[in-house]
DNA sequence: CTGAGTATACGTGTATACAAGTATACAAGT
DNA sequence: ACTTGTATACTTGTATACACGTATACTCAG
């Protein structure tokens, strides 16, 4: 297994390899179930095992890394169980976040901001459906949802979130692997920024309940066409 | 500074030195804003540094500890926005958690097991605060939090709470330094458990509301006196 | 006496060397 | 042929050695 090696940077080759790891996880480039062998990881990386596990015992902590003591490691399975949960606790936090900042952001410079962010990332994430560009969509989701929570203000919770969306995004790499992406994904978030913007609590929970919950349907089908990739 | 030798067990020696290290840190006998030196702690505990790197790292990673690069790592100081931060987060998942719950394990098995084992720990804290006993009263409130949230059966969110309390019972053990244990707290405890039994989930929540918001009055006092341990 | 500049000490970040445990393959006995 | 025991290979867990960067103290010039 090959990566493209990280941009140098302020950050230590520990950090960079965690995300570089961590991404070609989530991306699926390292498969769920595959076995990681600390060597082979140094050796692709050119540094070596120290920094490597550093970054896999971050991993090991998010459960995205499973540990057989004193054998190997693996990339975690996917879990249906787990997807569920992170999703759970992924959609209380966002609901809370936004009752939390149904109340005073409307007037802040904070807001103004985010309004020109949340519009521009909208128009790219529409570019990106059309183009069917899973990656660039998901990445812009990422930020999408990442730039609604930042309204909250909390940062806490925002970095929760963040370790919630590992499992869940990977899942949905999975099911973009072969499904086309809509325009109706788009509307969603139009709708949801519309609703929060009218302060429309109870609506804007509902949405991310639907938006959020529609991988649920897709647990069979992914399951018996990637049997190799599941594990509960 | 001195520890007692963790116990041997399967655990590794990176997995005891951070329950060793994040224990100390939580109950302030390793002091918010101490320098920590990575050789001290591996001398300390008589091991090298590598565990002990292993478990900073993850203690990093919960915002535990700070990191001056190249310099040195210290232990963070309480910061009342994280508290609040984590307090917020925490609330939000707990009332998910008995959202989740009242639905269907009023009659489970697992239900039924954990009522006897609540009843045990509401009677041994009534017992731990007629004494006075700070650090077994907090250890029965985790534990009597932990039950509680099992009976949702969602362990991401019960680790996720796990994280949260660790600054928030840093914060508790300084607040406990100098207030007595009233049997309020144990009856708080005990009210909490009848509206959940009862499935008064509104009323759980405001409970909930409460007992996790009545740490904010007390920061005024602690800051003025402790100064030393504050930052932000 | 003060301030800039250099040298030194110290601690982390990284690499490498070593120890310990598990799985596999091979051999021997039944 | 099959089972059981032993040896070997391989990978992780741990320890140690080295490199790099920051801070401090000392020196020397003004």
């Amino acid at each position: 297994m090959r990566f493209t090696s990280a941009v140098s940077s302020g950050k230590s080759l520990g950090e960079q390899a965690y995300e570089t790891i961590r991404d070609a996880i989530i991306t699926l480039r390292l498969e769920p179930g595959q076995t990681i062998y600390e060597n082979e990881l140094a050796d692709s990386l050119h540094i070596s095992r120290t920094p490597i596990r550093d970054a896999l015992q971050l991993l090991v902590s998010e459960r995205l890394v499973d540990i057989l003591p004193q054998r190997n490691k693996q990339v975690a399975y996917i879990s249906e169980l787990k997807v569920k949960e992170s999703s759970f606790v992924r959609l209380s936090l966002e609901s809370s976040a936004f009752r939390l900042a149904a109340g005073d952001w409307r007037e802040t410079e904070r807001y103004a901001k985010a309004e020109k962010q949340i519009g521009r990332l909208l128009r790219e994430q529409g570019e990106a459906a059309e183009q069917q560009d899973v990656v660039e969509f998901l990445r812009l989701d990422e930020e999408f949802h990442r730039c609604i929570l930042q309204l909250a203000g909390n940062e806490t919770l925002l970095e929760v979130v963040y370790h919630m969306r590992g499992h869940l995004n990977r899942f949905r790499y999975l099911a973009m692997k072969e499904l086309v992406l809509t325009e109706s994904l788009v509307h969603e978030h139009e709708e949801l920024f519309e609703r929060l913007k009218k302060r429309d609590e109870n609506g804007v929970v509902k949405l991310l309940e639907h938006h959020l919950g529609k991988l649920d349907s897709e647990f069979p089908r992914l399951r018996e066409q990637f049997p190799g990739y599941f594990k509960d």
